[in-house]
DNA sequence: GCCGTATGTTACGGTTATGTGACGAGTTGC
DNA sequence: GCAACTCGTCACATAACCGTAACATACGGC
C-alpha cells in the first residue's frame, strides 16, 4: 500500500498535483472538479469503474478520489484493479464512503485504500484532507499515520484500528495507550513513563489506572499484544 | 539509536553535562535553562532545528532536549539529522512534545529519539528523567542497553532475551541475574557480589537463592552461558 | 573408593503484583 | 433530562514470582 503520494511529485515542490475523480452521480463530479480546480489542482473524471481504469492509464493521477457505491465496478474492485497497475502503485487512494457503512472501510483497505472521506462530502473538509496528503508527499517526514503491526493496522486519521477486517473504535485514552506502545514495539515502558506520556505530567492519576486501561484494550484487540513485566511495565509485543 | 549519553563523559562521574535546549519559544528556552543551570547542567540554546545543527556541533552536547513544533526544520527532522553527525551519535536526544500531536512520537522514534517528555512541562519532572539519565549513564552495569553475546541477545529495554531469533522472557530476578553477568562477561562474581548488586545491599536472603535462580536461567537459555566456580562463585562463559 | 563439602534440582507456600468486575462522577449527544 | 459513554478508583480474585528447605548429585582430597 502507498504510504504517499507518487515520489514523482515528492521531489518536486511546485508540481501540480492530478486528481482523478470517480463518481456515477454527474453532480457530485462537478463540484469536486469545481473545486478542486479553484484550488489549483488538475483534474479528471469518470463515471464508473472501467473508465476510471482506462483515464488512469493516461492521466497517471497522483490522487484518486473514489466512490464505492458504483455501477458496473464498484469502487473496492476498482480500487485492486488501479492497484495492480504499475504505473499506479504510488498513487495516493482516497476511497468516498457512505457514512456508517464500517463494512466498506475495511474492505477498501484490504484492496488498497489508503484513506477514506464520509459522504455527504463537504468542500472544506476534502481539501484540508487533501491539503494534508500533500503536505505530507512533500515533507517525507512530517509523521506518520499508521502502524502496521502485527496483524493491526492502527490509524491515527481515522482513530480507529483494524485487526483481519474488523474494525475497532476504541476511546481516546485507550487508543493512545495501544499506539504509543505501538510505536516504540518491543520497549517496556513503566507505568510512570506511560502515565508522563499519555496523559501528560500534569495530571495526578493512580499507576493503577494503567492497568485498567491495558485490561480494556486487551479485552478489544486481544491478549497478545500487550505483554506485561512483572514489576517493570508493559510493552507492545510484536513477534 | 543511542544506548547512553556519551560514554567520554560516562568515565569521569564528577564530569558537568551539557545540555542543548531546542525551542522556538524563547519564554520555554528561558524556563528550561533557568532550571538546569541551578541543578548545575551546562546550557546551551537554539530557536529553530538549522541552528540547533551548528550549535550542536561545536558545543557537543550529552543530552538534547527537542521541541517537535518548530518552524524551518520540525522537531523529527533534526533530530534525524542530528542523529546523522558522528559526533552526536551517542547523545541522548529527549523530544518534548504537545500531547495534542498524537503520534509524533512514533516518527520521533523512528528519527533516532530516546525518550519523550510531554509538555507543559513540569521542571520538575523534567529534573528527576534527566537525572535518570545521568544515573543510568554513570552506572557502568546499566549503561548499555543491549548485548549481544554467544548467540544470545540481551535487551534491557525490551526486557527480553533473543536466541537465535526466538525470544525468552525472563522473569525479573532471572533477566537481571543473566544481564548482570553478561555485562561482565569472564568475570567471576561471589554469590554475595551477586546479592549485593541485583538484590540490593539492604534485602537479605540466603545466598543458596543464587543457586535457584541460575539454574532457572540455564533451564531457559542453556546450561552453557552460565558457568559455575566451584568454591568461588558463577561466571559468564563468552567463548 | 570413601567421605565431606559444594552445587544441582525439585517442590512448596507466602507474598506481591497484576487481572478483573463494579461503581460513581463527569461528559456528550439526542 | 435521559441515555450512553468515558474515565478514574476501589475491592477482591488470581496468578506469577520468589525464597526456602529438603533431597540428589557431583567434585575433590585422602
Amino acid at each position: 500500500m502507498a504510504a504517499s503520494v507518487a515520489p514523482r511529485a515528492a521531489s518536486a515542490k511546485t508540481i501540480t498535483y492530478k486528481i482523478l475523480v470517480v463518481d456515477d452521480d454527474p453532480d457530485i463530479v462537478e463540484l469536486l472538479e469545481f473545486n478542486l480546480k479553484k484550488e489549483g489542482y488538475l483534474t479528471a473524471s469518470a463515471g464508473d469503474g472501467r473508465r476510471a481504469l482506462a483515464v488512469a492509464q493516461d492521466f497517471v493521477p497522483d490522487i484518486i478520489l473514489l466512490d464505492v457505491m458504483m455501477p458496473q465496478l464498484d469502487g473496492i474492485a476498482t480500487c485492486r484493479l488501479l492497484r495492480e497497475q504499475p504505473r499506479l502503485k504510488d498513487t495516493y487512494i482516497m476511497v468516498l464512503t457512505a457514512r456508517s457503512e464500517e463494512f466498506s472501510e475495511v474492505a477498501a483497505f484490504e484492496a488498497g485504500a489508503d484513506d477514506f472521506i464520509a459522504k455527504p462530502i463537504k468542500p472544506r473538509a476534502l481539501l484540508s484532507r487533501l491539503a494534508a496528503v500533500v503536505r505530507r508527499d512533500q515533507d517525507p517526514h512530517a509523521g506518520v499515520e499508521a502502524i502496521d503491526i502485527n496483524g493491526l493496522r492502527i490509524d491515527r486519521t481515522a482513530f480507529a484500528v483494524y485487526q483481519e477486517g474488523r474494525k475497532i473504535t476504541l476511546p481516546k485514552k485507550e487508543f493512545e495507550l495501544l499506539a504509543f506502545l505501538a510505536a516504540a514495539p518491543h520497549k517496556v515502558f513503566s507505568r510512570d513513563e506511560l502515565l508522563q506520556n499519555i496523559w501528560g505530567n500534569d495530571v495526578f492519576v493512580l499507576a493503577r489506572t494503567v492497568d485498567v486501561h491495558v485490561r480494556k484494550v486487551r479485552e478489544k484487540v486481544g491478549d497478545h499484544h500487550i505483554q506485561t513485566i512483572k514489576g517493570v511495565g508493559y510493552k507492545f509485543n510484536a513477534d
